[in-house]
DNA sequence: TTAAAAATATACCAATTGGTATATTTTTGT
DNA sequence: ACAAAAATATACCAATTGGTATATTTTTAA
């Protein structure tokens, strides 16, 4: 059984993620998380050490919230190159998704605190890194099992995939225009059909 | 002859831009700005309306910087294609060139003033849509002038290309490595090739 | 049911925030 | 050189910031 507090943590987290998202570290006051919560200053004292902790928490639950989709759309397809494009068509419908949320955590949390919180900084950079890795992998694993050429550089097309997508949800809420994801996504694809598959 | 405030007013703008651009708004205080250039709140408030006046007009002066070498190169060249390449090479010096400047303003100040301050928002909105028409137009130019292939959308082309930019530059200054610029702007150049070139 | 423990609220803190009215200094044109 | 004007500094303001010590309430386990 769940105790109040971990009960009180999760809705405080809840509550709370959105709005670091949105504003970023800086700009999220103490009294922006009382009022989201409706709590005091004691209640969220007592749950988090302060307000850096409870924003890396707040950023790691925002990216649990918008990967777990994600991970879930990889493993119902099989094979590389059907899991690239269930990649691209899982960010088809990214902007909708996190629109609420107040856009990608990544992009959002690393320009924020670039410079600013460097231990926030880190947890965003070490996830980017993982993703890109990830993405890196399943490209060697393409290679490795026939489905994709044997010349890829994975780790440069993995790189130039990843920023794309960041760029172009970049420009989508910049210009609160999903159509930079979607047109994006399709060169992606091509890239995909003509640089990766054999 | 400049006078003595136009001369303060320059170089409040040369002080305070940096730091604008690496922490972005919210977190830029204004004993940030007195701090920096050792003039009081007094000689600041006399040159600027208030802190969002003096943000907005750091910004353009960050643009401005930013933009100019862009537009000699791009001058130094003739026809649309030569015109391309001579963006991604700018490109690819970017990084060194605006690294002690803490970055790209656009990508910085974008994702800064998002939910923030619309009006400081809004400037950046028109200044990376803008940079969007130029390139538009320059591969339009291209088409007309049978440079380029007839049946290209320079619409999506140029959104595709300035969110490949951006999340370039996103990936390398959350990194701190500019081969996420270089490996991109040797995409952008096969793009070039492939999908525009006659 | 009750006492101990855990969680939450209250009331405070010093420091800092953006901003301003006024005093002082510096620049300017004559 | 001088008076007017412009620029800058000083000294202040109320509001808010992140944070904490303590009081109160709620939960928990016996």
């Amino acid at each position: 059984m769940k105790s109040k507090s971990e009960h009180t943590k999760q809705f405080i987290l809840d509550s709370v993620s959105p709005i670091f998202n949105k504003k970023g570290y800086a700009a999220t006051s103490l009294s922006d998380l009382t009022n989201a919560t409706k709590l005091t200053k004691g209640a969220i004292y007592g749950n988090f050490e302060n307000k850096e902790d409870l924003a890396i928490k707040a950023f790691r639950h925002n990216v649990k919230r918008v990967l777990q989709p994600l991970t879930e759309k990889l493993n119902i397809h099989s094979g590389a190159i059907n899991k690239l494009f269930a990649l691209t068509n899982y960010y088809r419908e990214y902007y909708d998704f996190v629109n609420d949320y107040g856009g990608c955590p990544i992009l959002n949390i690393a320009s924020d605190t670039n410079n600013l919180n460097e231990k926030l900084f880190e947890s965003v950079k070490q996830v980017a890194k993982k993703l890109e890795e990830s993405l890196e992998e399943l490209i060697q694993v393409g290679i490795s099992e026939n489905e994709i050429k044997k010349g890829v550089n994975a780790k440069m097309i993995s790189k130039n995939i990843y920023s794309m997508i960041e760029g172009s949800i970049f420009m989508a809420f910049m210009h609160k225009d999903k159509v930079y994801i979607s047109e994006m996504m399709n060169h992606i694809d091509e890239v995909i059909k003509k640089e990766l598959l054999k």
